[in-house]
RNA sequence: GUCUUGUUAGCUCAGCUGGUAGAGCACGUCACUUUUAAUGAUGUGGCCGAUGGUUCGAAUCCAUCACAGGACACCA
């Protein structure tokens, strides 16, 4: 039974005689006409006064009980909305006959939400407080919560029980509000540069845009399977090939591969297509994006995260290549060609897989000796063509391509390129992937022919990019697990030994 | 996927080389009308993650499983 608890049969018990005695424990009737905030703020004059208290003003203040301190013929209670924690000083004589004694200090208790009326006044010890003439239950919490002190620490139970989690640690509280002040800002940036914000399917019939492994779903009415998107990356060019010249969409992207601290099964990005322009106009706007995002957050340009600091006022902008010698310590004579990489990988113990071409390996270079030392913000630019096939190739230089990616406290946080727009072009790489996939790569992508014949009508020069909204919001929050900055991190399920024999079977 | 560390009261944690469980908070009872994790007294509370094994005897040793944390591999 799930309510067999001792604690919390006591409580089931108190919220009887609450109601007996006339108190509804679930009561519809809040009469509050302030917050908690609010009321600090209002009355902060209080402390300033010879009384140290104003009893003409009145004021009705709702709240969960998070400390309680009873002593005798009055209590101290700490009441917190979600604006903030107030102290309210409870008399017994305060309160009609009997109430203090009978239902107050034996049935109301930490957790339950009450709503309290009274005027301001401010402790001996200096607190603003609130002093109550009257005060009733609202919600009875039948269980306990956990200890005051320590709260809860175990990261299982916060993630599996975020609403504890979130009663608990205000800090908590605080990650998520700035998540949603990042997604609104974000929204507003674009908007107000001239972006339509669009929505595309999150359900494909080709799982495309992205090299992964997609979730498969069926669509019962048409006998077919849909897969859940990977990337919303080739609908949003089909808008542009349409004449919408510079689109946004925030939204979930869905792969079915492993969790760790910086991987979800479901994680949001923001993806922006933008005709007219190219890779260079996407710095640009990167920057200010970051400078907006500061702004307005309101964050020191100066970010501590973990050991590290970033520098949010220091870009950097450096070629791919480049960056192999003067950041990685690669010898120049080792990044020349295929032999010399593979041998100096070699020498340093790293396993190269046969068959990986210059590109590719290049890119191997810069993840084992790069990647991780780019803290201040930093664009790495003119990726080998072998590992961009979705970007436009460089007018100068064939064999790199007009991309970029940005990396932050040695993490990439953004990718965005000169978008590639000729449809035979695009065909003959989708035809690559095509050979990949049969010769065993089962991330390689899928032929999207519907997409090429977008293509075929023209889409204009574009550039387009997509930001990890989930990994921005850890940045910005100097959180280490991706779990930390969503609501309800994907989590295996608890399974009772039935379940567990019907997996196994399946 | 691999390695590694956890899982003991509602919560936070002790429990040594095996001898059938402890603390603090919370909760119950009592005292206390300005406390700040209030305080003092007193009491209740546990199938020691699950299943097997070793043993006279297992929270403790071994194996398997489940879930979680961390690291590595792949990916955003």
């Amino acid at each position: 039974m799930i309510f067999e608890n001792k604690f919390i049969q006591q409580r089931i018990e108190k919220a009887k005689l609450l109601k007996e005695a006339g108190h509804n424990p679930y009561s519809n009737d809040s009469k509050r006409n302030t917050t908690v905030e609010k009321y600090l703020n209002v009355n902060s004059d209080v402390v300033d006064m010879e009384e140290k208290r104003d009893e003409k003003r009145h004021y009705i203040v709702s709240g969960r009980i998070k400390l309680l301190r009873i002593m005798g013929k009055a209590s101290f209670v700490k009441i917190e909305d979600e604006s903030g924690m107030l102290q309210i000083y409870v008399a017994r004589d305060n309160l009609p006959k009997d109430f203090y004694n009978t239902m107050f200090k034996k049935n109301i208790e930490v957790g339950d939400i009450i709503e309290v009326g009274g005027y301001p006044f401010v402790t001996g010890k200096g607190e603003l407080s609130l002093h109550a003439d009257s005060l009733s239950i609202l919600t009875k919490a039948i269980s306990p919560l956990p200890e005051k002190f320590h709260g809860i620490t175990d990261k299982e139970i916060r993630y599996r029980k975020r609403y504890l989690d979130l009663i608990m640690n205000a800090e908590v509280r605080k990650t998520f509000q700035t998540r949603s002040k990042v997604i609104s800002l974000t929204r507003r940036f674009f908007e107000d540069k001239g972006f339509l914000e669009v929505e595309t399917p999150m359900m494909h019939p080709i799982a495309g845009g992205a090299n992964a492994k997609p979730f498969v779903t069926h669509h019962n009415a048409l006998g077919i399977d849909r897969f859940l998107r990977i990337a919303p990356e080739l609908y949003l060019k089909r808008l542009i090939v349409g004449g919408f010249e510079a689109v946004f969409e925030i939204n979930r992207n869905f792969r079915n591969e492993g969790m760790d601290a910086t991987h979800n099964p479901e994680f949001t990005s923001i993806e922006f297509y933008w005709a007219y322009k190219t890779y260079k106009d996407l710095i640009d706007i990167t920057k200010e994006y970051f400078q907006y995002l500061f702004e307005h957050l309101d964050l020191p340009t100066v970010l501590p995260y973990g050991d590290m600091e970033v520098n949010f006022e220091n870009f950097q902008e450096i070629p791919l290549i480049e960056s192999l010698t003067t950041i990685g310590g690669v010898p120049a004579e080792s990044c020349n060609d295929k032999e010399s990489i593979i041998a100096y990988l070699k020498s340093k113990n790293i396993s190269v897989k046969p068959g990986m071409n210059f590109g590719q390996l290049q890119g191997e270079l810069f993840d084992e000796f790069v990647e991780e030392k780019l803290i201040d913000p930093t664009f790495i630019t003119e990726y080998p063509v072998e590992i961009s096939p979705l970007a436009r190739r460089s007018d100068e230089n064939p064999a790199i391509t007009e991309r970029f990616e940005l990396f932050i406290a040695g993490r990439e946080i953004a990718n965005a390129f000169s978008e590639l727009n000729d449809p035979i072009d695009q065909l003959s790489r989708f035809e690559g992937q095509m050979e990949a996939k049969d010769c065993g790569d089962d991330e390689a992508h899928e032929m999207d022919s519907d997409f090429v014949e977008a293509l075929s009508y023209g889409m204009a020069p574009t550039a387009g990019q997509g930001i990890g909204i989930d990994r921005l919001v850890m940045l910005l929050t100097n959180e280490h697990s991706i779990r930390d900055v969503l609501l309800f991190p994907a989590m295996k399920p608890v399974s009772n030994e039935e379940q567990t024999t019907q997996d196994e079977e399946n």
